[in-house]
DNA sequence: AGAGTAATTTATAATGATTCTAAAGTAGTG
DNA sequence: CACTACTTTAGAATCATTATAAATTACTCT
């Protein structure tokens, strides 16, 4: 069994229907070791010079949000006007690179356990996301 | 000596003129003893209902950014869209309601401290922010 | 396989936050 | 007061994102 298959199956299984365009998405995002962060802009130009057909901008941006409906692509939190998508969903936190503007991703266990002592009444915790910047050395 | 004097005399001496505008955001935002949290948007509506005379929106976006600039505005990273600013300039992290979208501080104590472990050769830290997203309990 | 339907894609328009522009106004200096 | 540099301003421009509405496609049921 491929991974086209493996894809399809999962799309059916989540009640995406598995077009090709979806497809093709599903490479670029998950056929790969490494977490990939990026924003839609960034993936609809990869796509772009990646396959022949085009994909509208619109499908992307449809796309995109349906996975993360799905729970297949977190959302990042850095300082800026452009939204940032990871392909790593499990907890975990970045370094933004301030010079470059890249993002690294941080493993849990990079990261002393937080504890937040403050409690809000009738409030609980969602999740806890540490954005640590960094910068060159001078 | 009132408050406006000491306004005018700090942005003297942060190489801003003291101007009519300036003076007015500087009231709005430093006369105050909470923090306060706001995008450019809100405190452009908030101008307008304290103040008779408007303040260009243009003006208000520039006069925030020299404030920030300036050191006397920080930046906050928070999903959105939106660019939030924070007049607790002081090292600090945050409450993310998710249900209201409303932003609390978090003090330095609220928090036991967070360590990273995990260094980049030729990189140094240069912030470590905390957002913790809270909800509704069910 | 063909027909019917609901989901999906698409180009384009619309929106909304932010930045740019260039002209008019104002503060500081002498 | 006159000069110059800094500011303010309205409006246009930009950029990411969302909405729209028509065309296309996937799936189901025969």
């Amino acid at each position: 069994m491929d991974n086209n298959s493996i894809f399809i199956e999962k799309l059916r299984s989540s009640g995406l229907r598995p077009t090709k365009q979806r497809l093709k998405i599903c490479k670029l995002l998950f056929q790969r070791k490494e977490t990939f962060h990026f924003t839609v802009g960034d993936l609809s130009k990869i796509l772009k010079h990646k396959f022949k057909e085009k994909i509208s901008l619109a499908t992307v941006y449809n796309t995109i949000h349906s996975f993360k409906k799905k729970g297949y692509l977190k959302e990042i939190a850095i300082n800026s006007d452009k939204t940032y998508f990871d392909t790593n969903t499990s907890d975990h936190h970045h370094f933004l690179d301030v010079t470059t503007n890249e993002l690294i991703d941080l493993d849990d266990k990079d990261v002393k356990k937080v504890s937040i002592i403050k409690k809000i009444p009738g409030k609980k915790i969602k999740s806890i996301e540490v954005l640590v910047k960094i910068e060159n050395n001078n």
